[in-house]
This record gives structure tokens, sequence and C-alpha cells, in this order.
RNA sequence: GGGGCGGUAGCUCAGCCGGUCAGAGCAUCGGACUCAUAAUCCGUGGGUCGUGGGUUCAAGUCCCACCCGCCCUACCA
């Protein structure tokens, strides 16, 4: 399965919903590896966006020394928030990208016009308005723009678009997002411009072959990463061969990825994504999060400050699969410490620790296993519910403890006590392998303070973030 | 303006094609237990399922209108 993230643009710092994203996919490409498929797991910072340019402007920095900064702070999420990508591109860095993004111009030229322009834009939102203002709010006025771009033929490709659709050929995950695409494919699509002004882009940006005054539109750019991050045998592998390439995008680029992208490879001739799975926003004690709005919910932060298992715990467990969810540092600390100290750490301590006292450590031989959760985890995320899989996994923690209030180990004779504790430490270690994907350092220390044939009283796995 | 999503116990939410669908978790309260990170297990209370109509033998569950929140899209029929 090829998994991709959208790649942000970096006038700023990560945010939560950035990690959100990470996550969501950094679950599903450990997921899949484990089944035993092959994977590559791709994500990136989408350099080339004029909205840098202004930002570094703002900020008194070169556009470079911002990028570099802020795209390290992305990369660095890496080890923040223990992903497992495969590869980071950067729009800007990156070998390929811009004669990939140059071929893929290429191929599209028959689509291809140029037509001139006269109307308002909003640098913000690197788009046209018949009328001001901009309908986002961004700070800066609308320009008067008189210029010709590119425009490509988007119209073109309405039915055949609709037709992939429906058919299920190009999957748009939740259904309610994919009725939105088609009603809006369906309302019919006009052509787009694909170009911007190179003097207005301050000469940031891709010039369009053959015509140096412009610059790719930005959009057009940065969609080409998923195909412009694999070299020539990757891109055979994994956007020719590969029979999954999913897409994980924010609720707000639906367009793009569903319409505009698929548009492009089919003009180009290319092979298109199979799967677009959309997550919604969080907002953080009620209010939107955007970068500009200070560093509320940094995710390195948060790391920082409760560890990697609770913030990734946190965004698996509680966001839904529709809808905004709100984070709170309250609601993460609350549900850290119910499902992670008291749950998960509290049944591996007590399992281990009567293993300890009841059997000198030794472990008993596996019993019967307690529940069966990996094919409802596996169904959960085929359909893109990560809610439900967290839920799955931790059917198991509540069968375990519960299984230890009937057995009462401590009442029973050293027979009952090998059988009782032998069926729960292999529901310890079947937990482990269980919640890898979700929270892959938890689950190693799981496994570390269950594993052998000889236990030791462990240190508390997760010690309770909040005062008891 | 058009389209979409959400509005279900104090809180966060499940409820697919209409008929045990009035639920779960947390919080509250009561009980049990003592292996464990003052953790765990069992049970209780609590809701006119946004509002008003309609269809139906039967509607959170379908239709219409409206109110609130949010998203996408467009300001020309």
């Amino acid at each position: 399965m090829y998994i991709t993230t959208t790649i942000p643009y970096v006038n700023a710092r990560p945010h939560l919903g950035h990690a959100l994203e990470l996550v969501q996919a950094d679950v599903l490409a450990r997921h899949h590896r484990r089944r035993g498929e092959p994977v590559r797991f791709q994500t990136g910072t989408d350099d080339n966006s004029l909205k840098n340019v202004l930002a570094a402007e703002a900020a008194g920095v070169g556009v470079r020394e911002l990028v570099d900064r802020n795209a390290a702070a992305f990369e660095g999420l890496r080890g923040a928030l223990d992903l497992s990508f495969d590869s980071f591109i950067r729009t800007s860095t990156h070998p390929g990208h811009r004669a990939g993004v140059e071929r893929i111009w290429r191929a599209t030229a028959h689509d291809l016009y140029t037509r001139h322009y006269e109307g308002l834009y909003c640098v913000g939102c690197e788009q046209f308005y018949p009328e001001g203002p901009c309908p986002d709010g961004h700070e800066a006025p609308l320009q008067q723009v008189s210029e010709t771009n590119w425009f490509f033929r988007l119209s073109r490709y309405q039915d055949e678009l609709l037709d992939l659709i429906r058919s299920g050929r190009l999957r748009v995950e939740p259904a309610a997002r994919r009725n939105e695409v088609l009603a809006f494919v369906a309302a019919g699509l006009d052509d787009i411009s694909v170009s911007r002004s190179a003097a207005r882009a301050r000469g940031w940006g891709i010039p369009v072959p053959g015509d140096p005054a412009q610059v790719v539109y930005v959009w057009w750019d940065a969609l080409a990463n998923y195909v412009t991050a694999l070299d020539d045998a990757g891109y055979e592998r994994w956007w020719v061969r590969e029979p999954r390439k999913v897409h994980l995008v924010g609720k707000g680029v639906i367009r793009f990825h569903a319409v505009y992208w698929p548009a492009m490879l089919l003009s180009a001739g290319l092979p298109l994504p199979t799967a677009i799975f959309v997550h919604d926003y969080l907002t953080a004690g009620g209010r939107k999060i955007s970068k500009s709005s200070g560093n509320a919910a940094d995710p390195a932060a948060l790391v920082h400050a409760y560890g990697v298992d609770a913030v990734r715990w946190w965004l698996l467990r509680e966001v839904p699969r529709v809808g905004d969810a709100d984070f709170t540092d309250a609601r993460l600390v609350a549900r850290a410490d119910e499902d992670l100290a008291n749950g998960l750490g509290n049944l591996v301590s007590r399992v281990a620790v009567m293993v300890c006292r009841f059997l000198d450590g030794h472990v008993p031989p596996a019993g019967e296993p307690l529940a069966e959760v990996s094919r409802e985890v596996h169904e959960a995320l085929e359909d893109v519910d990560f809610r439900r899989a967290a839920r799955a996994v931790w059917q198991l923690v509540e069968g375990a403890n519960a299984y230890v209030e009937r057995t009462r180990p401590w009442q029973q004779d050293t027979a009952g006590r090998e059988k009782s504790l032998g069926t729960l430490v292999g529901a310890c270690r079947e937990l482990a392998v269980q919640l890898e994907p979700f929270l892959p350092g938890a689950a190693a220390r799981v496994a570390a303070a269950v594993g052998g044939d000889r236990l030791s009283r462990p240190e508390p796995l997760f010690p309770r973030l909040s005062r008891p």
C-alpha cells in the first residue's frame, strides 16, 4: 500500500491537526506492514507556496531560512510522534520534484491554454475572487490583477471523474465526502488557472516550462509530490504496479485531491490514486486551530509535556471519523489516565507482580486467548475508523482485567494460579502485538515487561498524568 | 444563494436498509475485592433522541419547514 499525507505549506510550525493526519497515516502504514504487505509511507512539506514568501517577509527573514526552519520542525515530528514514514519530500529541495512537475506539465500540454484574466486576487488563498473581501478573512487586501495565465481544461474531465468516483475505482471516504465531491463535479466544472505571475510570486516556485514569466500554480506543484517523491523504480513499483494508493487529506482540500489531481493524471495519461481518506478538523479549547493563531496545540510541546503515547492515543481514541473534535489538555490527560495508566499500565503491573509473587517470576504456559480483536481492528481500519479500531484493542484490556476479577489468582492454589496467569500473560503479549500500530513505544514496553520466561516487577509503564 | 455534515443522558459520543433503539464510556451514587499505578470488578440513577408539522399499524431512524453550530461552493437565472 502506498500511503501519503498532504504536504503542508511551511509558513509556520506544525500544529496538532498535522499530527492527526500523520499519526493516522502511521497507523495504516504500521498495520499493513504488520500484515506482511509492502508499504510505502510518504509525507513532506510544500515549500513553494506563495504564502511562505509572505510569511518570510512578515517575519523579516529570508524565504529560504523560514522555509528551512519550519520544514525541519515538520520533519522533526518523526521523532516526537514515533512516525514511520519512509520518505519525506520537500518540494523546494527534492532532486526530482521540479523535473517531475515539468514532465507532468508537458504531458498535459494538450489541455493547457492561456487566457487573459482580470480580477481581485487574494494572496492568502492564492485564488481569484470577483469581489472582495476575501471570504476567509485574510488580512492582506485583495490585489487588482490583470495578467495572462495558463488554464487547464478541467471541464473536459467531468464525466470521467463522476464515473471514477461512482464506480469506486477512486474511493472517497467517508461516504458523506464522496457525495460532496460528486455534487461538486456534477454541478459542472470550470477550467482552472494553473499558473501565477512569477513577479507576484517573487520568483518563488517552479517556472512554467517555456514561460518563465509564470510559475506553476502551487497546488499543481504540490499535488505532483505524490509521484515526484518516487524515483524511477519507485514510481514503477508504487504508482504503476501498487494496487492500493491512498491519500490522507483534510476536509478543506478534498477538491484538489478528488477532482483536480485525478484530472491532471487523466490528462497526463498516468495511473490514478485508488482512495482518498478525508478527516475533519481539530479545534483546541473550542477554537479553530490555525497556524497563525499562536502555538496552541503544538504537537512537539504536547509530547514533551505528556509523552508520545498519550498524544497518539488521544488522537486515535478520541477523534471521530466524521465531525470535528475538540482538543483540550484535560481531555488528553483524562483519556491517558483512564486508558493507559489505570487500564493498560495497571493491568500489566498486576499481572507481572502476581507472576513474581505467586510463581516466583516463572511464566506459566499460555492459556486460552481471551479475545480475538485483530479482525475487528482490521475491519475498522479498512473503514478508516481509527477510533473504532482503538476501541477494539481496548477490549483486550477490559477483558483481561475482568478475567483477573473472575479467577482471583490470589485465592487459588498453584495450579489455578498458573492457569489464570498463563492466560493473562498471553493476553498482555497479544495486547502488545495489537497495540503496535497505534502506540509503538508503549507496545514495545508492554512486550518487554511480559516477555521472556521470567518476569520481574516492572516500574509503572504509564504513570498517571494527573495528580491523584 | 446552492450543497453537505452535526444537534441523542451532566460530558464525549454509538445507534446501517423504520418495529427490545432509547444505548456505551466518563462523571454521580451503591456494593465487591485487595493481585495492582488510591488502580480493578459488579450494579444504580439520569434523556419530550434541536423545534414544529407530515407519511405509517409503528419514526432519533423516512418526507417538509424552521432554529443553532460547522464545512464546502458560489455571490449574475
